[in-house]
DNA sequence: ACAGGACCTCGACA
DNA sequence: ATGTCGAGGTCCT
């Protein structure tokens, strides 16, 4: 997600290659995760924790609307979460008998709070006007390490404590019990001061504070580690859109349905029981999976057989090294994979994910002498990842997303001309002309 | 420790 | 109209 608080195309050091212009001043960009589609410009839907969500941002708020669950057979009301209108901008609720709209268009809650979080990096946050129960323990924790917090990513040390203000040991079962703005706070890690590190990277990285100007707010998401490792396995020597759509039929065939929202039906991801069957791996083959039905099917059935499900969240409690190794036991899980989930769903911020893109980058950037490697070692991929921590610190895998995501093509227009590099940018914009014939 | 190849599928491109 | 290539890797030799 991506914050455009001071830089969205119409500054001066914005260059716009490819004449894009902005659908909307606030839009956040492509989530990069599969599971969240733009529905109109700039909200965003999909499913999280059992349940269909409408999110977007303004430049100090993120909204959000829940939907209720298809079929809830515990009888308890899901929480049905107004948000604030944005501009009039009118949201077609599925059940909707407890809203009401006032002059403006704007919908109103009867009888209750405004709802919106304060994205403003944490410690700042001051702007939720009633806080839930559990948003109260993280506001608690906030305010209480407010100056430490400070003081301590000053030095890119940013506290691991501030990630244990989530409970470590929930399962999605115990995440679907909270409360809305409780879970988007841990989902978006709104906890971690990214200001902060930002200042700390750029400090440290020449090429980082260059890059990053224009991509503030690049967070990593605390997803759920069934989701991730399974998603991740899709990714093997494949394509964005074509794991998004992989993705998108394992949820279809083996998840439940949770609602039906302006006429589109939304699925949870499936447990891992749901893909242990000795048919999954045909099944899956014939949707075109290929050869990663077997790894997926394999690996749901090691983790059913050898662990549990609790086994894999525990991993959040292990050191990385641990986390890291023990997840590549798992089969279709090598390195890129395993540290893809160790910094996606298990807290695990210094986990760098190496693939061709990263190397990449590493080799304009930052080593030299990976121009001339010709392919990436078990060796040079633990090269690149120390050389990227030593550099960035414990957060290095969160400063490695911004690069990354500046390296993807779809952005390659926010990335800032200085007059200073350009023939570096010359360059960049040559290998985007390259990617986008290719593609 | 490293290089090389197979592996599924599907667009894009020649 | 067909063939080739490569995409956010993994596994095996």
């Amino acid at each position: 997600l991506i914050n455009h608080k001071s830089h969205y195309p119409t500054t001066t050091h914005t260059h716009n290659i490819n004449h894009h212009t902005p659908k909307h001043p606030y839009i956040p960009q492509t989530p990069l995760t599969h599971r969240w589609k733009e529905c109109s410009p700039g909200i965003w839907i999909g499913v999280l924790c059992d349940r269909v969500w409408k999110i977007w941002q303004t430049e100090t708020d993120l909204h959000f609307q829940v939907y209720p669950s298809w079929n809830a057979q515990d009888g308890t009301k899901t929480e049905d979460v107004p948000v604030r209108g944005t501009e009039g901008e009118c949201i077609n609720t599925a059940t909707d008998t407890s809203y009401s709209e006032n002059q403006l268009g704007r919908r109103k809650r009867k009888q209750s709070s405004t709802k919106e979080i304060n994205v403003n990096d944490g410690i700042s946050s001051t702007k939720i006007s009633k806080p839930s129960k559990h948003k109260i323990r993280f506001l608690d924790k906030l305010t209480e390490d407010k100056d430490s917090s400070v003081k301590s990513a000053e030095f890119g040390t940013q506290v691991k404590e501030e990630i244990t203000c989530q409970d470590s040991e929930q399962t999605l079962e115990d995440m679907k019990a909270l409360a809305p703005d409780c879970i988007l706070r841990d989902y978006f890690q709104l906890d971690v001061n990214l200001s902060n590190l930002y200042k700390h990277w750029s400090s440290r990285d020449a090429n980082f504070r260059n890059v990053s100007s224009s991509f503030e707010g690049v967070r990593i998401l605390r997803q759920d580690p069934v989701e991730n490792l399974f998603s991740f396995i899709c990714s093997s020597n494949n394509n964005i859109s074509r794991i998004s759509s992989m993705v998108e039929k394992l949820c279809e065939n083996y998840g439940k349905m949770v609602a039906e929202v302006d006429g589109k039906y939304y699925y949870a991801f499936p447990p891992v029981t749901a893909l242990v069957d000795d048919s999954v791996e045909n099944e899956l083959r014939n949707m075109g999976f290929g050869y990663r039905a077997k790894y997926i099917n394999t690996t749901a059935r090691m983790i059913t057989r050898d662990h549990s499900v609790e086994w894999l969240h525990g991993l959040r409690k292990r050191n990385y090294e641990e986390a890291k190794s023990e997840l590549m036991k798992l089969c279709g899980v090598g390195a890129k994979v395993a540290d893809c989930v160790c910094l996606m769903s298990l807290d695990k911020t210094e986990s760098v994910p190496v693939d061709t893109h990263v190397w990449q980058i590493a080799a304009r950037h930052y080593i030299p002498k990976l121009q001339h490697s010709k392919s990436l070692t078990d060796k040079l991929y633990k090269e690149i990842g120390d050389h990227f921590r030593e550099l960035w610190g414990p957060y290095a895998g969160w400063a490695h997303s911004v690069l990354f995501t500046a390296d993807l093509k779809q952005f390659k227009s926010l990335l800032p001309v200085k007059v200073g590099s350009l023939p570096e940018i010359l360059y960049v914009q040559a290998d985007n002309c390259a990617r986008e014939n290719k593609n």
